[in-house]
DNA sequence: AAGTTTATGCAACTGAGTTGCAAACTATTC
DNA sequence: GAATAGTTTGCAACTCAGTTGCATAAACTT
């Protein structure tokens, strides 16, 4: 788990068993995982941990949050270089076919002109449609 | 509530004085707004009637629902011309000071280039700011 | 080891959204 | 215009994601 621990440690969380097995639960996904997806992945767990874990994992910009629409908040790993910043930003998919929910990391969120006076401070960009994987 | 009726009719919507009520309201609005501001409204409601009505108004076009992200649903009028097609798509801004959310109707959701095989349905765009009745 | 801080587990709650069902209302048929 | 059929409304009760409070357990500090 040294790895997994330096992660951790590098992100300023303290390494305890909890949060190492869900940063390796995170690690081996493709796709975004819910709070509840998540719980799911333990035979026994208390979605009150995991929900703090993640909470903790966020702040710490170990991962970022999802809003995909589909009303349960996806969380997936930030890159090594990820601050979490407007740079760092980028298009999510959401299947509607399987159902998942894709960092699109390579796609940075398209700069749009607002009209006078508004100020960007973040973008949340989902688009729906159907993956790769199920497109036959 | 000859006009008011005119639009619920040409929508499909038969004409109840609920209904008449609810988008007298909307129809007053400068933002999108959620059921339980709707709710807040009316002096005696019930929020199932509204959840309901809010239900037929989208489902006939009348209205367009956004999620902005805060957790609760808003909703706003369609242009006339609006039959919520992609190219009615516009971006959505949520300003983080007065937190009321705006359609910006001019703004058509920008395009993008997604990796092969991948197809889009539905595009969701809400950018986060400041608007500009909150910037001075 | 004793004391302090931090993490975990359980219970209980919130708030948005939703369903079932009966009463009220509206439209249609006779 | 009354009888009937279809639609809308109101109330109760529920689901589900997210959240808080608090007591226990574990990890650091001295
Ligand atoms: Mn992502
Ligand atoms: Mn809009
Ligand atoms: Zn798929
Ligand atoms: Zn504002």
């Amino acid at each position: 788990m040294k790895d997994t621990d330096d992660k951790l440690t590098s992100r300023n969380i303290k390494p305890t068993a909890m949060r190492e097995l869900v940063l390796d639960i995170l690690t081996e996904q493709t796709a975004a995982i819910s709070l509840s997806d998540l719980e799911q992945k333990f035979h026994k767990s208390d979605k009150v941990t995991l929900y703090r874990t993640l909470k903790t994992f966020e702040e710490n910009k170990l991962i970022h949050s999802i809003d995909d629409g589909t009303g349960a908040v996806k969380y997936a790993l930030c890159k090594e270089s990820c601050q979490c910043h407007p740079e760092d930003l980028h298009v999510h998919f959401f299947c509607i076919k399987c159902q998942h929910t894709f960092c699109l990391s390579d796609i940075p969120i398209p700069s749009i002109n607002l009209p006078v006076n508004f100020s960007i401070e973040n973008i949340n960009m989902v688009v729906k449609g159907v993956c790769s994987n199920c497109n036959e």
